[in-house]
DNA sequence: ATGAAAGCGCTAACAG
DNA sequence: CTGTTAGCGCTTTCAT
């Protein structure tokens, strides 16, 4: 009771082998009456490529792997992106393989696995500036894209990410169009993109205004957005609005805020960033970011798949944000 | 410039095939000069074993396919069960593959794909009950666990979870030792796990006293602990606890209790579950339940790769949460 | 302890 | 349009 090969089904079909294998893959020049009984035979004997096979002589992976760098963020967004991925992915009949890189020695599984020849694309997922198996994967001569830019790569890997300068700047105006005087930020680590750009979009509202003394850095934890809110307290006892990068982030600052008697939005407006399920789960409600996950998700898979279909090169996108006021700001 | 093959790192060192072979998969009866030259030549050549090679012969995929069901898709947890199932199987070399199966024709996808032969094992998570591919993929004699339980089908997909009526206890006892009498609860939906034990658990610490006009089932979303907050209110103004579910549910709760106007946790304590990332950005922060995700992760995928060993049978695991006990109960 | 050889299931080039 | 054939790279007897 084995599984049924190629060869059942030609001698279930009276055809050979060649044959069978011709209407698997869709080639042109099969006598319709071949293709029938092929097709008949294939529905009788339940048969399914076998992919090792294929893939051997083939020479390809069937498969594509999504790299995920480690460190902590316990990041709700992930979940999105891996499901629109898989679907596209899917729909070419190409797998998702999930690995992690955290470590060195889990980047040297990756490198090894990707070397082997056991993936046909690598689609990077927050990876970090410096991190050195984005060049190594890049020479090895496959297909690489990221979902976020790569920071000091952006030439080399494409990608699709959000428009996150513009989202910053989206909420920046925003806050100064609600007559928000003393506008703080708290960033995001500045060796990603999100750390980065957000910033520079609020730079570019706030021009001068964007003051050293009014910038906090976080780690996208909801710890550090309480101590960065805390240290712009004590600076700025007179800010009338902070902008986080992340809702997460934000959330911290929220504590810390009410902790130190402040009203939100009445002394202080909060604005956050992702539209993440925290989101909605603070009090108040947090005015936010939103990014297009599935969408920057599918363009980033579009992007590889293009690729890994011979394109010399392709351009990254950035897909539009959008503000989504709720009660915070 | 072609990838060696073990060929070429026979050559290299001098040795037939064959033996490389021997050194590659770790036999005994290889003697150690040849073992030194071979491994050498691996190092001088770059060799990597090529997967599609040896699972073509061993007759193995080399991968899991981890089966994600749509619906509550946004769970924080997922993310966490992802990582430390793929850091078990990387253990043994297995690679995680990512399907969902959301609607027919993504079941369909799975059903092809496992019986293909294209995996060695399946890692179901949050499957509902009454899903047909749970019949058809355990028929298919494949080794298929569950990351908690399937409902209805705890006695043939054995699983690993945390203790879910155990946590659900802790909870209710620490309300009724917090003095509070008129205690609530908000059950996620009674088709899953999570929904049907939390409120066994419950019950089993009120007894009559969690009578049904007590009781409102949510869908583990924030609007439906909003909802369900709102229609407890109605119906027993002087409740005084409430215990969700969900950290994401408790977080609604929240919502509808500050705009009737009450206080948390004087008037009325809020309990949640699961200790997700939405817990500390509540405001108050949420009392809840932790469950050992990343234990859970684990013991599933032992269980699995006992199954795809050979054992006959192995037992379902649960594992104990721990009462975070924070402001708002 | 090791070499030789027979495939694993499939595709693709080559005749016809 | 279709049958035949030569591998893809590796493991695994079977001899030796």
């Amino acid at each position: 009771m084995k599984r049924p090969t190629i060869h059942d089904v030609a001698a279930a079909a009276g055809i050979s082998r060649g044959t069978v294998s011709r209407v698997l893959n869709g080639d042109r020049y099969v006598s319709p009456a071949a293709r029938i009984a092929i097709e008949r035979a294939i529905a009788e004997t339940g048969y399914v490529v076998n992919r090792n096979a294929r893939n051997l002589v083939r020479q390809r992976a069937g498969s594509v792997v999504m790299v995920l760098s480690e460190p902590p963020f316990e990041d709700p967004n992930y979940t999105t992106t891996i499901r629109n991925a898989i679907r596209r992915l899917g729909e070419r009949d190409l797998s998702l393989v999930m690995m992690i890189a955290g470590d060195d020695r889990e980047r040297e599984q990756v490198l090894r696995y990707v070397r082997g020849g056991h993936a046909d694309g690598v689609f990077l997922l927050s990876t970090h500036a410096g991190d050195p198996m984005v060049d190594t994967l890049h020479g090895a001569g496959i297909p690489v894209v990221s979902c976020g830019a790569v920071i000091g790569r952006e030439t080399v890997i494409p990608y699709a990410a959000c428009d996150e300068r513009g989202g910053a700047r989206q909420m920046a105006e925003y806050l100064v169009s609600r007559g928000r005087k003393k506008i703080a930020m708290i960033t995001g680590p500045m060796d990603t993109p999100g750390g980065i750009q957000r910033l520079e979009g609020f730079a570019d509202v706030l021009g001068r205004k964007a003051s050293k003394k009014l910038i906090e850095h976080g780690d996208w934890t909801h710890a550090s957005g309480e101590t960065a809110m805390a240290r712009l307290l004590e600076r700025v006892p007179d800010l009338d609005a902070v902008f986080a990068a992340s809702d997460v982030m934000a959330s911290g600052a929220l504590h810390t805020l009410r902790a130190a008697g402040r009203r939100v939005p009445e002394d202080v407006a909060v604005g956050g960033f992702d539209d993440s399920s925290v989101a909605i789960s603070t009090h108040p409600p947090l005015t936010t970011v939103r990014q297009p996950l599935g969408d920057v998700a599918r363009e980033t898979v579009r992007l590889l798949l293009a690729l890994i279909d011979g394109a010399e090169r392709v351009d990254s996108i950035a897909l539009p944000t959008s503000l989504i006021v709720r009660d915070s700001a």
